[in-house]
DNA sequence: CGCCAGGCCTGCACGC
DNA sequence: TGCGTGCAGGCCTGGC
């Protein structure tokens, strides 16, 4: 379940593959993703060359000659630099092959990812010029945080996950990032003052930065490996823990739903 | 076998 | 009335 860590590991470990490559053919084997695949794809990418690959938010953007891909792995999706050739398995949907005789493929067997293209500013582009800020840039910080969330009444957790106010945060560190500031899941975000704003925004980050960490340590397994990008090292505080003991009070952590999403924390440490 | 996880868009209902 | 906000539904499959 890529959120921003799994996101940002995946870009890094392809960055080196994709740099500067040429595109040689496009395979896409089903009509579509969560949107259709733009069909003018098949003929515009080849010869194109990838500058680069940058992230914003969950998104990835494949930056070519004359214009974009943007790629989103939804709930099940992974990309992978394989050897050309290398038989697609059933979820295998949409394929790069590159001018080395490797291949850029994605598979998502659930089928929420995109694939998009753009020749204007990916920026621009309605799905990503909503996003709220990059949390691991310096723009987002508490006081922001604070000032974007005066009107909201709705619990923090959930505003925490609106990709329009902080873009990639997804379910399960935003359960992190509340427990490392001790702030209760369940508090209207426009009810929370600006020093636990400031606890907050650095617990966004330091909860992203630790998974990325332990997504990094796995990448050089990135290429041709069976698995997605691993995060078996990463220990989680709340997610997934209802009833276990809380790693620093010893108190059951508590598990409620919050629009139709899981939400964990320690009802002593977290108010 | 049925349910649920996950991200995030769309459409709708609501209140100021 | 209009707009921001908040809710619920939908997409899909593997794994319990």
């Amino acid at each position: 379940m890529p959120e921003l860590p799994e996101v940002e590991t995946t870009r890094r470990g392809l960055e080196r593959h994709l740099q500067d490559r040429r595109i040689e053919d496009v395979t896409v084997r089903i009509p579509s993703l969560r949107w259709p695949f733009p069909p003018q794809l098949k003929a515009i990418l080849p010869g194109q060359r990838i500058a680069r690959i940058r992230r914003r938010g969950k998104y990835l953007v494949l930056d070519c000659s004359r214009g974009q891909v943007i790629l989103h792995l939804g709930m099940s999706g992974s990309l992978r630099i394989l050897s050309a050739g290398t038989p697609p398995g059933p979820h295998d949907h949409f394929d790069l092959l590159l001018d080395n005789d490797t291949l850029l493929r994605l598979r998502d067997p659930r089928r929420f990812g995109a694939v998009l293209w753009t020749e204007t500013d990916a920026e621009r582009h309605p799905l990503l010029s909503a996003l709220g800020p990059e949390p691991l840039e310096p723009g987002f910080d508490g006081k922001l945080f604070h000032a974007v969330t005066r009107g909201r009444r709705a619990p923090i957790k959930q505003v925490l996950m609106d990709a329009h106010t902080v873009a990639g945060v997804g379910n399960i560190y935003a359960n992190e990032a509340l427990f490392r500031a001790r702030i209760n899941p369940r508090t209207p975000a426009n009810r929370i003052g600006l020093s636990r704003y400031e606890r907050l925004a650095a617990a966004v980050r330091e909860t992203l930065l630790d998974a990325i960490q332990a997504g990094g340590s796995t990448l050089r397994d990135f290429v041709g490996a069976e698995g997605n990008p691993g995060y078996f090292q990463q220990q989680y505080f709340v997610y997934g823990r209802i009833g276990q003991p809380c790693r620093h009070c010893g108190n059951p952590i508590r598990e409620v739903r919050q629009g139709q999403r899981a939400t964990f924390y320690c009802p002593r440490c977290q108010k």
